[in-house]
DNA sequence: GCCATCGTTGTAAACGCTTACACCAAACCC
DNA sequence: GGGTTTGGTGTAAGCGTTTACAACGATGGC
């Protein structure tokens, strides 16, 4: 990198802190107006109440003066900043950015804005964002996951904050959640791979440390389907890797290193799926004659792999904005459910087929 | 997707607004603490200002009432906000995300939160964006780009808003950038696709509307490598298609369906080089013996392609990183370089060979 | 012992806005 | 035509902080 200081200097056209003329308050313009400062805050906020004579004189008057109101002194006065907290464990994960982008422009639309924060997969690091959160004034909040550090969402419900888990369903839950439920989830995948006939299963995970709830619950819906069929998960087919393709190819390599490797592999993220996919490819293994892959996420490039990859959908963006609509409800004393559960769909492609007939051990 | 209302209908533990006690304020600590207000304010402010004793009874009082200062409050006398606004076209494209992470976490160190806002590509928008934020008391802004609606930048130097340009690099440019030349990046690139003896070179181009400067900048790199061969480049050769794998496959197999295909396509994002490549594979095409494709961006999956993707490298989080830095070095008074160059390098990989010798036509 | 100095603490005036309340015509009712 | 509404407007009291300034006791120099 070459950093250079530019020819005008580190200051310039935009100098010093005051040019000279301060910002124009709501009095000014109710001086230029020739009116109350009421009046000029009741044209902002209610213009139907000014009468039409004067709702021209100010409004010009704020034209000339280029008046913004100032957000600080109305949240002070009003109690609500009209801002919502997002806690959201990392963007490098495109669902959840993907979330983001919906909440907040679902939000947008209401004269709303967010503030981001991110977890990094810890719990503490959450609950820690979270007070940050609440104390920059945020009307209500939105986190990933249903599990947070000890005390967080007493804290929440003490302070009276709205909030809302997200990517997460839990029918038994206090606390509002809108997602969907991430055992069941990968159980109908297990389910639809047990279908097929293989019986020797593997998954590759991530969100490491167990403070990832979505991951538990997900590994648990394998786990589960299992057992509906008398099988067991043993520890040596559970796969535990950070977050990446290169991470999935290394993965798919450990499981298949072994004298009999599994015939289906499950991924918790269609980034391991692809690494495995594309692993394949490099060891010369048919997929999926001979092991089936499956994704989860749904992501636009699984659809364009070879074979296309078999995946659970996440409805990513349609939890933020719904994360949204609930928060903004919430906050406007409107009903909202407090539980709303959406359906996650299998996306049925080209990576999973029924297990190759028995050849006592792994092609040479 | 399923809605359900839950048994614990539309409220409960999270109820009324005010729940009895009011959230405590200064006064209150002081009152507990028995001290004035200024000495609990100082306690947070500058804590080796009040002497030990005090010290330790405010320190008991903010446990004891869970105080949380009240940011509004803060920032209407201080004049500042601690918040700093982002403007980005999308988080869908994964190096604006990786971007705004890197801007956000560098900020969450010096205790700065961000608001994020959305243009979509649209310069109209993002001034409405931008209007926004200052409306929300920014103590900065960044932005994607150095082209903005009219007015914009006199805005924000009029109402002396730091701000700063990111994606970006014009030496001449009288405004902050932090970034590399894209016009440069791809040229470059186009360079070392001529080298390798290519005559006759296409481009697959996004962010539509001619309101991307860092598209138009990328095309304008391609043609002045060209035209340094004495080479043009003729508008057929030239496509352009929303974001997306798709589209990168449909773009390429336009540039495909004419009598002469040409023998390299440069991308303007990796999507695009992807979804040629892919279709190539598709189409029998041998990537590169037949023909030539680059990206930009180098996505992670890049380099897992089949031939791994030659690409241009664009240093995404380190923009957000110095972009955090500049404007927190603004606002702290400190000399900061208003011009800063960043290399975009080439991810030289396997998708460009020298061009396969004439053949007088597209294979059958 | 007196005065200047220093370190701590308190008092009170902003900061820019919203809004309860008072006020005043003009319009309306019998 | 007097009382009552009604609609439009202004007055002024906060909202929860920060901070200039004043006040004070202790310290130290002479």
């Amino acid at each position: 990198m070459t950093d250079r200081e530019s020819a005008h200097g580190e200051d310039g056209a935009q100098g010093g802190r005051h040019p000279g003329h301060r910002r124009p308050t709501l009095a000014d313009v109710a001086e230029v107006a020739g009116v109350s400062t009421a009046t000029v805050s009741r044209f902002f906020s209610s213009p139907e109440a000014v009468s039409p004579a004067l709702r021209g004189r100010v409004g010009s008057a704020v034209k000339e003066l280029e008046y913004v109101p100032d957000a600080s002194a109305r949240a002070l006065v009003t109690g609500r900043t009209n801002t919502l907290g997002f806690v959201v464990p990392t963007l490098d994960v495109a669902p959840f950015a993907a979330g983001v982008q919906a909440f907040q422009s679902r939000l947008a639309a209401a004269d709303y804005t967010s503030l981001m924060a991110y977890s990094n997969y810890d719990l503490a690091e959450e609950a820690r964002q979270v007070r940050a959160l609440i104390a920059r004034g945020v009307d209500g909040i939105v986190m990933v996951g249903i599990e947070h550090a000890p005390g967080l969402t007493e804290f929440l419900v003490e302070r009276n904050v709205p909030f809302v888990n997200t990517w997460v369903f839990e029918p038994a839950s206090e606390h509002p959640c809108i997602g969907f439920d991430n055992s069941e989830a990968m159980r109908k995948m297990a389910r639809y791979v047990l279908d097929m006939g293989h019986r020797d299963i593997a998954i590759i995970v991530g969100g490491l440390d167990d403070e990832n709830d979505r991951a538990r619950g997900r590994i648990e819906g394998l786990r589960r389907a299992m057992a509906e069929r008398g099988l067991a998960l043993p520890p040596e087919r559970v796969v535990e890797r950070r977050y990446g393709v290169t991470d999935g190819r290394d993965a798919f390599r450990q499981l298949m290193a072994v004298t009999s490797p599994p015939t289906a592999i499950l991924c918790t993220s269609d980034v391991y799926a692809i690494g495995a996919l594309l692993e394949c490819h490099r060891m010369g293994i048919g997929v999926p004659e001979e092991i089936s892959i499956t994704g989860f996420d749904d992501l636009e490039i699984s659809r364009h792999m070879n074979p296309p990859l078999t995946a659970v959908n996440v409805p990513a963006a349609e939890m933020g904005r719904l994360a949204a609509e609930y928060l903004l409800a919430r906050i406007a004393d409107q009903p909202a459910a407090h539980l709303t559960e959406l359906d996650s769909v299998l996306s049925i492609r080209g990576t999973v087929a029924p297990p190759p007939a028995r050849s006592g051990g792994p092609l040479p």
